[in-house]
RNA sequence: GGAGGCUUAGCUCAGUUGGGAGAGCGCACCCUUCACAGGGGUGAUGUCGCAGGUUCGAGUCCUGUAGCCUCCACCA
């Protein structure tokens, strides 16, 4: 016998060590000129922490296509790498900092910080590698990137000083979305708006000219302080009368013009408003068209300001209280509405962001978005989405886009290219430091983070140089993530593809959910109910856990973390482990794979290698439309239910033939329908079939090095009807005896009619299937009383005395004749509907007409035994 | 205000050009030398959210509607 494998299924012993092997064999690296490529980049983890469930899933959808591609027989590259995180990032170093040495990082040098944000990054990479490892991530480590590497530090250089040179970015004072805990500008995506309950104060300014009382709401009092002035609409008859004259701002009594802009909406709160251009974005608008004046009242760290008086350095919050109360006692609150109202946060420090004036840059997005969108009406050029409904959010967010804040007050990142000259204050960006660096100064901010990544798909192969593995591999094929990154990164690498390469970045984006807890929740640090993949890992086995992630999820779909499903996987694992040991049980000690010969095939051999073939086609069908679920669902039930829980048991029949030839037949079908199993199964999971693998008889030195399994030529004109039959009649035999309390192995005598009432002859072959399935002895003929019951194709009959249970047999007979009865009316309602005989297809119709006739030669089957029984 | 998703068996979910409702888990009964008791066999359970429409035929297409959820925009 083989050397077989452990008896018991150990996910440890299986995983420990192969992924090592794998690396070191280079089974991962890209570069077979042979071949045609296939790219995929991994969306660069940030090295903020470890990879969580998501990262999981999401990777282990890329490694499955990696995987398929290369038995398909292309030359892979799944492309590695890490993601810097900025604002991220710069967070948790200075928490370290404040937890270890109780400082933050404005207690130490710019130099200083680097110097231990680097040292975090090498920490947390060298997790995300283990962790990468133990998934089985196919990933090509020769070609590693880092979004701040130095070939990265030259892409980013250049795209920034190029788009400036075309007048795409440009430094401008501007409201952006100011987090003052982390003292820096956001992006409109870094700001996520919640429904908070709030109060909306109603002050009066009063009329300086006539001491009419004018009304003004406001939710931000502590703004009031840099009013520049109050706006009517034009045609509003209740105020018209007093544009041109002056308010007084009950905050500080200046006195404020009152102006007309149709921007007001008359029918809104009193219909008149403030206007505090330097912190509202709509107020801004308006104060660049009326040139007004552009006063903060506010620090960085939203502490007022010496415009805010008497109230200079106090939070913007304690400021409000204290200014609403000051207001009150000089008579001019109105009055206080609670209110809800959606208040922006930051994404990263989840404190209340200050629309705020500063001085940032910015890309202008409206050339750039509309180059992508005019190329998605190319067939050629276009991103296509799976699912397809996720383009239209891409294309409307591009639609709509706003100018993007590229500019971020940290420390962390890729700084600006950007230079002040010390003496002239000129300006100078360029991709090379100043000749005289002593003459300038470097712009202080750093990048948004999603700049750098926006370049990932070309900037990792090399680009901007012009290399070889850029000509290859770009643009990539499939792009996988979840949808919500799509604006924050999908839609960026297109526009950045766009310019920069006049290519698209990659032809497929592979959209995911994101995963919750087993209650439907978001998995979040708050609630702790986060699961770490790792556990999963040691519970399971990575392939239990990828193949849950991948067969329990629909693209684009959020889905549910359930342990029992995990557990399911691995019993699925379990059970391929259990039917592998039986194939090499069965084996003989010097079978090679080119011994498998498949002449002399029995029934049994031709049903599974036919069903195998379908299975082929089926999932490659399902592979490519990255419809892993529906493959891996089908490999489940063709592995547990046609091979090992039929095929397998009737092999055992011809394993124990006196025959020669049949025994090797149905070795050679065990060895054959097996070797691809495991090929089919090897994306989802790695592990476990390369230690079947290497246990059976094989080619090549590796799983990693096989191809995808051919269709098997012979077996595609194989007639499987009668084997279905048989195998329905098997069923219908055990279900018989269940019924009468029989035991399953309890001895029936068993006669099978076609639909005409002839008795069928089973061939030797078949009896044996009968007899190993059923427990039943076929018979040609048998006399006496017949318990009958109808299968596809005629009937099957056992001597009533075998089953000695006659209201048993009655019951069952009525349901059935009852099941019959109603398929029969379904069928004839059809066949007399003279609409479905005058449009529906003729082979329709024809199928139609032949169940019609089987049903009704069934049920007459079984009404005449049961005028019989009831005789 | 705009866009999208979900609603199918007790639970979690599939259901890809419209043609006799599925899986896993759970549940009931039976079964152990012979690959697997983390197993085998048999079985029960659904007016496919609701109302219309198109069609010979709708879980599947169209319109409307209810509930839950997500994203985008706006909010003096």
């Amino acid at each position: 016998m083989k050397e077989n494998l452990a008896q018991k299924y150990d996910h440890h012993a299986v995983e420990e060590g192969r992924y090592d092997e794998w690396v070191g064999k280079g089974y991962f690296t890209a570069g077979d000129l042979s071949k045609k490529p296939y790219t995929i980049v991994i969306p660069p983890p940030n090295v903020t922490g470890m990879l969580h469930i998501g990262h999981a899933w999401d990777n282990t959808l890329q490694d499955i296509i990696s995987r398929y591609k290369r038995l398909k027989g292309f030359d892979m590259l799944y492309l590695p790498g890490t993601d810097h995180a900025g604002i991220a990032t710069e967070a948790k170093v200075d928490a370290r900092l404040r937890a270890e040495q109780g400082i933050s990082r404005r207690d130490l040098t710019r130099e200083q910080f680097l110097e231990k944000a680097y040292e975090w990054k090498e920490e947390y990479a060298g997790i995300i590698h283990q962790q990468w490892a133990k998934l089985g991530n196919s990933l090509d480590y020769t070609r590693e990137r880092f979004t701040m590497d130095e070939g990265f530090v030259k892409a980013v250089r250049h795209v920034f000083v190029t788009l400036y040179n075309d007048g795409l970015i440009y430094r401008g004072k501007r409201i952006i979305n100011w987090d003052p805990e982390a003292r820096t500008a956001l992006s409109n995506l870094e700001v996520y708006y919640q429904d908070d309950p709030g109060q909306m104060f109603y002050f009066n300014y009063r009329v300086k000219e006539t001491g009419d009382d004018l009304v003004i709401a406001t939710t931000r009092p502590e703004t009031m302080f840099t009013d520049e002035c109050i706006i009517v609409h034009p045609d509003d008859e209740r105020y018209k009368h007093l544009i041109g004259m002056h308010a007084v701002n009950p905050a500080n009594h200046e006195e404020i013009p009152i102006i007309a802009d149709s921007y007001v909406d008359m029918e809104f709160g009193t219909g008149a408003m403030k206007c505090t251009p330097a912190h509202d974005p709509n107020d801004f608008e308006i104060g660049v068209r009326h040139g007004l004046p552009m006063r903060s009242c506010m620090h960085d760290n939203a502490t007022m300001n010496e415009n805010a008086g008497i109230y200079e350095g106090m939070d913007r919050f304690a400021c409000r209280e204290a200014l609403v109360k000051a207001i009150k006692e000089e008579g001019n609150l109105i009055r206080i509405e609670n209110i809800v109202h959606s208040v922006g946060h930051s994404e990263r420090t989840h404190c209340v962001v200050e629309p705020y004036l500063s001085e940032q840059w910015f890309v202008r997005m409206k050339p750039l978005a509309e180059d992508v969108l005019a190329h998605q009406n190319d067939p050629e050029q276009r991103i296509v989405f799976y699912p397809e409904r996720f383009s239209r959010t891409f294309e409307q967010w591009l639609e709509n886009i706003e100018d993007w804040c590229i500019s971020r007050q940290l420390w962390w990142g890729h700084r600006v290219p950007a230079w002040y000259h010390k003496e002239t204050g000129e300006l100078y960006v360029g991709e090379e430091d100043p000749k005289d660096p002593e003459n300038w100064v470097q712009d202080e901010d750093v990048m948004d983070t999603w700049f750098s990544s926006a370049l990932w798909p070309f900037a990792t192969l090399g680009w901007p140089d012009d290399t070889a593995d850029l000509a290859r591999y770009y643009p990539n094929d499939t792009m996988v993530t979840g949808y919500d990154i799509i604006f924050f990164w999908v839609a960026r690498m297109a526009f950045q593809a766009r310019y920069f390469t006049h290519n698209l970045p990659f032809r497929h984006v592979l959209i995911h959910g994101l995963i919750r807890d087993a209650q439907g929740r978001k998995m979040s640090k708050s609630l702790g109910n986060g699961v770490d993949p790792m556990k999963v890992i040691d519970e399971y086995g990575a392939d239990a856990l990828r193949f849950f992630l991948t067969t329990n999820s629909t693209p684009g779909q959020d889905m549910r973390y359930i342990p029992e499903k995990v557990e399911a996987a691995w019993n699925f694992i379990n059970k391929l482990w259990n039917a592998s040991r039986f194939v090499l049980m069965n084996l003989e000690d010097d079978m090679t794979y080119d011994d498998i010969d498949l002449s002399n095939l029995s029934d049994a051999d031709k049903w599974i290698l036919f069903k195998l073939n379908r299975t082929i086609k089926h999932i490659e069908e399902n592979n490519e439309k990255y419809e892993f679920a529906l493959a891996g669902n089908e490999l489940y039930s063709f592995v547990w239910d046609d091979f090992c829980s039929w095929y397998v048991e009737l092999s055992k029949a011809s394993l124990n033939s006196a025959d020669e030839t049949v025994r090797k037949a149905a070795r050679s079908t065990l060895l054959l329908a097996l070797t691809d199993i495991i090929k089919l199964l090897f994306p989802f999971m790695p592990f476990v079939t390369e230690e079947i693998y290497l246990k059976l008889p094989h080619q090549k030195a590796s799983l990693n090095l096989e191809s995808w399994p051919e269709v098997i030529k012979e077996a595609e004109d194989f007639d499987i009807t009668d084997t279905e039959r048989l195998i329905s009649a098997i069923s219908r035999i055990r279900e018989m005896k269940a019924a009468s309390g029989l035991k399953p192995s309890a001895p029936v005598h068993v006669r099978i009619r076609d639909l005409d009432g002839n008795g069928v002859t089973l061939t030797a072959d078949q009896a044996m299937m009968v007899e190993r399935m059923a427990k039943a002895q076929w018979i040609e003929d048998a006399s006496g009383d017949l318990t009958v019951v109808s299968v596809n194709g005629g009937t099957i009959q056992i001597p009533s005395a075998e089953l000695q249970n006659k209201e048993e047999e009655i019951a069952k007979l009525q349901k059935e004749a009852e099941r019959l009865g109603k398929e029969l009316s379904r069928s004839e309602g059809i066949l007399n509907n003279p609409g479905f005989l005058a449009k529906a297809p003729e082979a329709k119709i024809a199928q139609e007409k032949k169940k019609q006739e089987d049903y009704r030669k069934q049920l007459d089957a079984v009404e005449e035994r049961l005028r019989e029984l009831e005789a």
